[in-house]
DNA sequence: GATGAATGAGGATTCATTCAT
DNA sequence: TATGAATGAATCCTCATTCAT
């Protein structure tokens, strides 16, 4: 909850607080906060049942139950509340999971590292289906639209700094290259466990943790990975 | 499966084929045929452009200098469009490199395989970018739309096929679902190898294969694969 | 089929035999009466499934077989399509009951011509359908659309005669206003009549005529009609 | 039945009757409904001038003198449109006129009946010719399209409930193909009343009172009707 | 004559966005 | 702030009609 952007609102209330009488705008941007929320909840759950494209203002306002006006007054357009969503569910992943994760973990072995990355990315998506909306940039592929793919891009500078941390001995460019492959590989991997449900959704995340895992594990450190293990669950 | 005809005219014409190769009806059909063609290619133009979603028929007809009207002359609707755009694409491919293809392979060690496979596919869907498009089932992520998906259910059908032959040892479901993520991965990146050039590409292209290779070669035949060697070109 | 005017032609073949040589057009023209009656038999399909607004000349082609240029070969427009098509009904249905019918009946009684009249009218109907689409004038009511009225026009002109013939006592104003009134209910009656079907229907007309009777019974000749009979089934 | 709501808007304003006849919700509301008004009245205007078929939502716009988007603020399609202003029309008349009448009349002798009933409804259409396209069910007879028949509904069900007051002695059957019948009669009389006007008009409301009453007043209780008057002013 | 292609205005409807209150 | 009204361009699609062959 801290940390919140909102950063494209139109000019009004920014950074209101530093001077004195901070506590009635306080309770308006309380209220105001409680809006955003409200609008935020209602577009995750358009644009992860609709996609992006497909969600309309109108149909968002209506599910958060107030007034295209009201949206307008918080966002100035759809592409903004994409990209204040983005921002929160970036923020809630990282202050759920991600705070002991993005120090540490360069110690641990390739399979535990997926493990400990994965399980809780996956479960975070589930929870928060319109992440995985946003983690898609723009849905023409190939296209990046400066919009709303801050969740792309963070994501993106996240993996490659911990494959970085893993892939030493190559050069910086083909590290960048293996970086992109592994995330979209992640990305439509997670597309397709959560088109399943149970059973088949447990086998797809081992399924996707073992393609990453074969395919990064020969790149790991001095390639010399004797021992070469599948993460906890890779099945022959 | 091949052969595939327009399909969407009304019916009427009919009974114009008691000889051979009767003639009559065809001058008629010639500019249509051409329409049909043009309507085509600007459809592929513009839905690899923008995506299926956004693409309007409006936009269509007037890529393809025509009036909406027109448009609809051949095609009820904006999916009949990407239907026969699919069919027709599917048609080019079997024909262009499928044919010998589709038969053989199944002896050829996994790593050649890939190559003989991947190498012409990326290649055409590069010069057929629409292709990928529709190779993309719905935008929205989960959800098939038993509409246009014929290029992506008959993609997939033969990557399992295909995958069949090699996986000799796991059970359908196993391999039914090891086939959608190769064909899910093959599909990503495809699309990042579309949204480079030059040897950016060419290093994709590369990046896919050993992704591809790694996953499925531990699955290969009886398990045992001493000599594991990469595609053609898997750098260390 | 003699008589038929087919008035709405653009100029060309008009009455072309006259002159020698009559055989060769006599054949071309037997071609193109024929793809008129297949032209107007699909508008009777059409427009009495559609009613005249919505039907389409497309479909109204579509379901001749033909192609629209050539129901644009031989109508100049939608309108010129009823109107023919209504000459065809009414002279249809004047050879078939009505030569006989158009002079006589005038010495019969009230309830006797109403039969007469009626029985046969409905049958008509029945197995023409688009006569009654046709005999309402245009589909806005009160609004007399100089189109295709002259069924509606005929029919009424042709109610009018006959019932002058029994309000001998009425000034014309009124005998007017009578037979529009007759008429008018006369075409509803007919509707609820093809609405339903079996015994029901049976009884709707038996309904209607028994309205019609009682109408015009006390108007007849010098309102001396003492054992006022209903007509052949007049029920209590 | 009565007091039937506009019923086309969202759902949303709700809560705000915590207190009699709160005002702040209302007055937002004013200007929308003088706007839903308008747009009825424009509805009204183009579907007597056109019918409903013909009637177009851009037409009805227009002649509200707003834009197309601003009718679908207030009404999902055209079809919303007929029904909310059946609904308005039937609550008018009702109010007008209807209310003393529903209850009463049964004593009346069945030529005091119909004047008391045809005038005011006579009136009531010409002063609201929107009224009779609505009461006229579908455009295609026989067709019954569920939609905005409500009034057609309505009024049949009221004519059947005001016939079986006089008609004590028929079976349920026959009662309700006599309201049809008359139902009808009267609705084509209507076409044929409003499309005169001055002494023509009253000649024609004459004319369909006389026609009603010789249908019904034999039929009435036990058929003893011995000197059988006609209504106020039934002509010789 | 016949065909089928072509047109373009028009119809219903949606939607991001703005405005008055 | 919040509302809901307002907009108008854009969407998909239809239809009467015309034109080239």
């Amino acid at each position: 909850m801290s940390g919140t952007k909102s950063g494209t609102k139109r000019e009004g209330d920014s950074k209101a607080g530093s001077s004195p009488g901070a506590t009635r705008p306080r309770r308006r941007q309380a209220r105001g906060e409680a809006r955003i929320a409200q609008l935020l909840d209602a577009a995750a759950d358009v644009f992860s049942s609709t996609g992006y494209t497909a969600a309309s203002t109108n149909a968002i306002a209506r599910e958060a139950g107030v007034s295209p006006g009201t949206l307008y007054q918080f966002f100035p357009n759809k592409e903004a509340i994409a990209i204040e969503l983005g921002d929160r569910l970036l923020n809630r992943w990282q202050e759920t999971y991600g705070a002991a994760f993005v120090l540490s973990h360069i110690e641990l072995p390739l399979d535990e590292m997926l493990d400990a990355i994965l399980d809780p990315l996956i479960t975070f998506n589930v929870e928060n289906p319109a992440f995985s909306v946003l983690m898609h940039g723009s849905e023409i592929p190939g296209v990046i639209t400066q919009e709303h793919d801050t969740v792309h891009a963070t994501m993106l500078t996240r993996v490659e700094s911990i494959l970085a941390g893993y892939l030493t001995e190559l050069p910086a460019g083909q590290v960048s290259r293996i970086a992109n492959m592994a995330f979209v590989i992640f990305k439509t991997g997670l597309d397709l466990i959560m088109a399943h449900e149970g059973d088949e959704r447990d086998a797809y995340v081992k399924e996707l943790k073992t393609i990453l895992f074969r395919y990064l594990e020969p790149l790991v450190g001095a390639s010399a990975l004797p021992d070469s293990a599948c993460p906890k669950s890779c099945e022959a």
